[in-house]
DNA sequence: CATGAATGAGCTTTCATTCAT
DNA sequence: CATGAATGAAAGCTCATTCAT
């Protein structure tokens, strides 16, 4: 039975060769993203210490460099998982069978829940990103940038059909994906931040309601029937 | 004669009673707040120095202390400005005549044409806002949101009027309006943020855009006819 | 004439050759003194700012600066002051008629309600005497140490007779009288500064207990009778 | 056996459980809090900077932050030392066996002789102790006023007996020994601060003038025989 | 002369980063 | 590798002094 679990581990071994060793590394270097995550998320960025995330992971202040070069580098390792996570909801929403509407509506849904999980997470990747700060790899920001524009690009697609999206060829169809992303980030920070409704609701509503103007519109239908 | 002169004299300093010292104390305090809006859009509140203000506004450091009391103060007063300002782009589009999309395809225009010269300060702003820095007046900071929900007070208050908007009664004006918003701001964040185009375009395209799927949609009319 | 006027001026410059200008310059510059003092005894040198002064003799900040060269200045002015009155508090009680013990009472219930109605004065002006504090003159500083000196040696000379002190050559009187004054000192600084006692109580006691103690001793005269 | 020694290991610990650690920890602690003593007595305490401090310690400034939360606790820190010192100089006058003179005059050498040592970080004390400095917790500085009360008792308790002090019974004993110790401090203070003579005497002969002065003053005694 | 706005050197304190253990 | 004490550059802020009015 033993050789049988060590063969087990041995062949997804082979796919992912990580050592005991490695797989201890990425496991202490995740406690040290969620733990810098918690902190930037609440305090911001700027306001975080290193002192902070070393005794929030439980690990001593050197140990954070020997994963990250710099505080720096460990806001990117947010953003990078961010990014993947935030893709995801992308991928998984355009993957719901049915029109544009449908997989819109399960876009709205989930960047809600994210948002509502991981608070103003996003807000503050996109502050620290908008503002070039001078430290950063200039090729890494255009990276993150670039997978940024991936995910609208993901919700574009669907939009892209003419009979999907009634201005397809007049305008660009990613312009309009951030327009949806728009009316959700605006939602989402009207309504964890501004007015902190903090208690558990349901959330379709507002998705439903999000992706009913934007493909309805709010007005009145006066040339129907 | 000398009574009239008098009151003469009274009356336009009833209108007038700012002395030059005053005026150019005035002049002096718009300085700072221009120097530190530039920086503070630039690079952000908490990485902005204040040798830096001092030193783009051609002051010293110990002159922009006789005007406000900290840094914070001098955000706020920024803040205070710029809450002015949008509030009267609400005001000035809700003054347009015609109907709820006349008027928000002006505050549309109005705020990208604001965004675009005063970049992304509102971005700033908000996000300082959100993080309620511990040290900002908590009075201070509850008047502040207030006077960015009237902003949204003003503007949902034609979509109040069923035949404006049919979801008039069944959803929150004010959330259509938040919304709107959002779609706005997501555009600006885009266009001049991420995709950084500096030329001077013509953004009345951009206002029609997304006043039409505001109001309209971008879902096919299949039922039509 | 002109010199007889002159010298009669002189003369009376003795008395008063002061005209409105001067004698008005004067009184600010007392009114100055008298503002400084109050705030250098409620909060120390270092801690007063000129501003404070400025407001508290309701003068504006400039106007000091033409009558003292610097806040030092101004210190010193009321260090030349309270010397002088503490050397009238040494001269009006060595004019006691009768033998030392009477002075040195006087001289006591002198000092007692001088730091009753000066407060730490005494204490501060000592404290910045100690340090020599690099920036002031070195001579001004020897001039006000010779002036204090000057106190004692006045209050050593019934000291010097040996009817009035039986250690009369054996050490120096100049030294009892500032263990006279150190017993002065301590009791204010016990009195008013630890205690903070501020009734307006009778301290004609505490200068008869001091004097009983310095010229008698508090042991029990076993040997007398 | 083993057990034995490891027991004996833990007792000793129990008694010195100070690793190699802690006790370098205690030194440096000792090193900044000796170099801070130096300069606050030379300079008093507005006027010492952190940066001399740092420079005289010969650490960097942050470390000094790592021992003293603030430049306020680190002067409380060297108050609690030498609170510590008078208070045992007083103890240890007291233990002298023999009269009251005899544990008197044992005192005032010990504090001469200390005075002499530390120069005038008794008066700096005192001064900052009097200005209740407004961000000096008003407790520890109760706390700190008590201590020095508590070493003026200890003296005074040998005043109680009315054979020791033909005073007992009419005045405090502890005003007394405040009389007592004010002699002591305006001698210092005149000798070391005044006159400078940091020439290394003896200084027996003050301690014993002083006492005598205190126990039997300095009046010629007529009545006797 | 009186004034007080302007000034910048200098203060205390914080914190990302290094490195000896 | 993990650690956290040591570090000093840099921050916000104060205030004695100057000088144009």
């Amino acid at each position: 039975m033993k050789d049988h679990t060590d063969q087990a581990g041995q062949d997804s071994s082979l796919r992912e060769p990580i050592s005991r060793k490695e797989r201890e590394k990425r496991a202490r270097e995740m406690e040290i993203l969620k733990a810098a995550r918690d902190l930037f998320v609440a305090n911001g960025f700027r306001e975080t210490t290193l002192d902070e995330i070393a005794r929030h992971a439980e690990f001593g202040k050197g140990t954070i460099y020997n994963y990250f070069a710099s505080k720096e580098e460990l806001f990117l390792g947010i953003i990078d998982q961010t990014m993947d996570e935030v893709l995801a909801i992308c991928n998984d929403a355009i993957a719901v069978p049915g029109d544009a509407r449908e997989k819109f509506l399960r876009y709205a849904s989930g960047v809600i829940r994210y948002v509502k999980e991981n608070g103003e997470l996003l807000h503050v990747i996109y502050h620290e990103l908008h503002r070039g700060s001078s430290t950063v790899n200039v090729t890494k920001l255009r990276e993150i940038l670039d997978r940024a524009r991936r995910g609208w690009e993901v919700l574009a697609r669907p939009l892209t059909d003419a009979t999907q999206n009634r201005l397809a060829g007049t305008c660009d169809p990613v312009q309009l994906a951030v327009l949806f992303d728009g009316m959700l980030r605006g939602y989402c920070f009207h309504r964890f931040s501004i007015e902190g409704s903090q208690q558990v609701e349901d959330y379709s509503d507002a998705a439903e309601l999000i992706t009913s103007v934007f493909f309805d519109g709010i007005a009145e239908r006066t040339h129907e029937g």
